[in-house]
RNA sequence: GUUCUCAUAGUUAAAUGGAUAUAACAAGCGCCUCCUAAGCGCUAGUUGUGGGUUCGAUUCCCGCUGGGAACACCA
């Protein structure tokens, strides 16, 4: 169904029309005085340049055309020439009467759906996940549903780190603990053992362990640069091992993407792409587009409209072995081959933005892709503390995932237990899920490119503009509703009606947002839209709550007018919430 | 050094070029015999700086100041 703008302006266009001038000057917008009007129209001081006539003249005429209308019951013209509107009952009712009838409230699907593949999460293997993880995750995600429920074909990619340096410093050091492993026994040639040489909770600690190593030992560094060209060059024993390393991480990866509700159609990784390298590499020399530079292979990006230097991209480092770069490449080459998608969006640290366009340029050049494949990098912030500095544990540590859900999940539990009577069972299922919300909705509320403040204690307040609140919100409007069929109710047989005060057509005002905040989410891959809508839209079912008694209403009519328009809101609400990435429970 | 990026109440954040810049938190005040007070209402407080484009600039352009980041053999 068309957008409750287009509507709007539809008719104020035949206005402008009438009155003689250009129709495309009747554009309508959200008021930004609601004291004043609902809408507002400012074509009359764009057309005063083009007719050569003061702007408030132009805004009587076209005001004295809408004098009558079926749309708006209230049309004034304002100095200096603003056209302020109020829409009638009838038609706010009519629109969210037809609303709730059609499928995703009439959000209008895309006539060609884009195939889409989205690149996030980005874990390194055996490295484990921390706050800046969460990001990528949060937002990945929550685009995911966002470009799915526009009507977009999309796949959620994980992108394993898997064959980097970290690789080779776990092995060395696995080495350094256990030297007679048969791992590293090259005269070896049995099966090697099917049971892990160490647990997940060992893996964790190696690879700090490695990794600090590595920065003071230079033979330590060799050691496992060397180890990493064997994983790679595909030595037996190293091989087996990493596999191992693989097979302990991933299903705790799996469960800690679980817990935060993110889930991922594919799980490729950097070590999948391998193969291709060699072809790659050689096709881009081939073409005559790849050449040695300091020992290295590169291609050289610049463009003559650039007004900074952009570095060649380097292919093979001067030894041969491949890069972040490379593989990054090399899986643009197999995600074209397996699935021809019309845009890929990746998702990392803004840091990486140079990366991505180093990446994106080269991949056009070469051929990689076809020149109308999008490839969009979303570069977000980094979480920072209180104190605006890269967010870290008390004694300076960084602050592992696990642990700062933990941290939220208990203080949600504490206060769920403060406020009422629950059984502890349903107190920490409660606790889960809205900690969960707070997290995710103090992500996504910000834009994603800034930095943000990751402070404990706001998510852990339920007060204000946080997920808690809008949870809270729904859990009212179901409490209502199941009261309603307590009471002998049927939600199939109610009808909206025209809002019949303020506050309640304001909530219909809000409801008739949907399509069009939902289409802007999409089209700018941003779910802090979404926030923003349903913050709004709890506001407005607050205020309306606030002033109406909707069960005790005595006029039936009107009282299935209510729960018609409370389902509506629970419904978009619900969806909104969904497409970011969370739910709500039945009590709270 | 070069380039990119950001700058909005005490704090954290909003605002397709439109009127008196919007919220939340923190501060102060008020509202539970009533569908969940994790709520609702009220009070006070902000666009770093100098230019330009425009009828109109937080928004676009140029300078300055201040923060953050990136800049070929890590990922």
């Amino acid at each position: 169904m068309k957008k409750f703008l287009e509507l709007i302006s539809e008719e104020m266009k035949q206005a402008f029309e009438a009155a003689g001038y250009d129709r495309e000057l009747g554009k309508m917008t959200l008021s930004n005085r609601p004291d004043l009007c609902e809408y507002q129209c400012n074509g009359a001081m764009a057309g005063a340049k083009l007719y050569k006539k003061a702007p408030i003249m132009i805004a009587n005429e076209v005001a004295e055309k809408l004098q009558g209308s079926k749309v708006f019951s209230e049309v004034s013209a304002v100095a200096p020439g603003f056209l302020n509107c109020k829409v009638q009952e009838s038609f706010v009712g009519a629109y969210l009467a037809e609303m709730a009838q059609l499928e995703k409230f009439g959000l209008e699907m895309p006539e060609n759906p884009d195939k889409v593949i989205i690149d996030y999460g980005g874990p390194n293997v055996a490295k484990p996940l921390h706050v800046g993880h969460l990001r990528s995750a949060v937002i990945g995600e929550s685009i995911k549903r966002i470009v799915r429920y526009a009507g977009h074909e999309i796949i959620g990619d994980i992108h394993l780190g898997d064959w980097g340096l970290q690789m080779g410093l776990i092995c060395t050091e696995v080495q350094e603990r256990q030297p007679d492993l048969v791992y590293f026994d090259e005269s070896y040639e049995g099966e090697y053992p099917a049971e892990a040489p160490f647990t997940i909770a060992e893996l964790g600690e190696i690879y700090p362990t490695a990794s600090a190593k590595s920065k003071e030992d230079e033979a330590y560094k060799e050691k496992a640069l060397e180890a990493t060209s064997k994983i790679q060059s595909g030595v037996r024993g190293y091989r087996a091992l990493w596999k191992q390393i693989m097979a302990v991480s991933i299903p705790d990866l799996k469960k800690n993407y679980e817990n935060l509700n993110v889930e991922f159609e594919l799980w490729k990784g950097e070590s999948d792409v391998h193969d291709l390298i060699p072809g790659m590499a050689e096709k881009m020399k081939a073409d005559g587009l790849a050449y040695m530079s300091e020992g290295a292979l590169v291609v050289d990006i610049k463009e003559e409209s650039d007004t900074k230097e952009i570095p060649p991209c380097m292919i093979l480092k001067s030894d041969g072995a491949a890069l972040y770069t490379t593989t990054d490449l090399a899986t643009i080459l197999e995600r074209m081959n397996d699935y021809q998608p019309d845009r890929m969006i990746y998702l990392t640290d803004k840091r990486q933005e140079l990366h991505f366009e180093q990446v994106f340029r080269c991949a056009r050049k070469t051929g990689l892709v076809t020149p109308e494949t999008g490839l969009l990098h979303i570069g977000f912030g980094t979480v920072n503390g209180k104190d605006g500095k890269p967010f870290k544990t008390r004694d300076g540590g960084v602050m592992r995932l696990e642990m700062l859900i933990d941290e939220i999940n208990e203080e949600m539990y504490r206060k769920i237990t403060d406020n009422r009577e629950v059984s502890e069972e349903e107190a920490k299922q409660t606790a889960k899920i809205v900690a969960l919300a707070a997290i995710k909705y103090g992500d996504l509320s910000n834009q994603a490119a800034k930095d943000y403040i990751f402070d404990i204690d706001k998510f852990t307040s339920f007060e204000g503009d946080t997920g808690p609140y809008i949870l809270y919100t729904i859990v009212r409007i179901k409490s209502i509703l199941n009261k309603y069929k307590e009471q002998g109710g049927n939600l199939e047989q109610v009808t909206m009606q025209a809002p019949g005060n303020e506050s309640e057509k304001a909530l219909c005002l809000e409801l008739a947002k949907f399509n069009a905040m939902m289409e802007a989410a999409c089209e700018e891959t941003a779910p802090h839209k979404v926030c923003a809508y349903i913050y709004d839209l709890a506001n407005a079912f607050n205020k309306f709550y606030h002033e109406t008694k909707i069960l005790s209403e005595e006029d039936e009519t009107k009282k299935k007018g209510y729960i018609a328009l409370l389902l509506l809101t629970r419904n978009v609400l619900e969806t909104c919430i969904d497409v970011l990435g969370f739910s709500a429970p039945e009590r709270m």
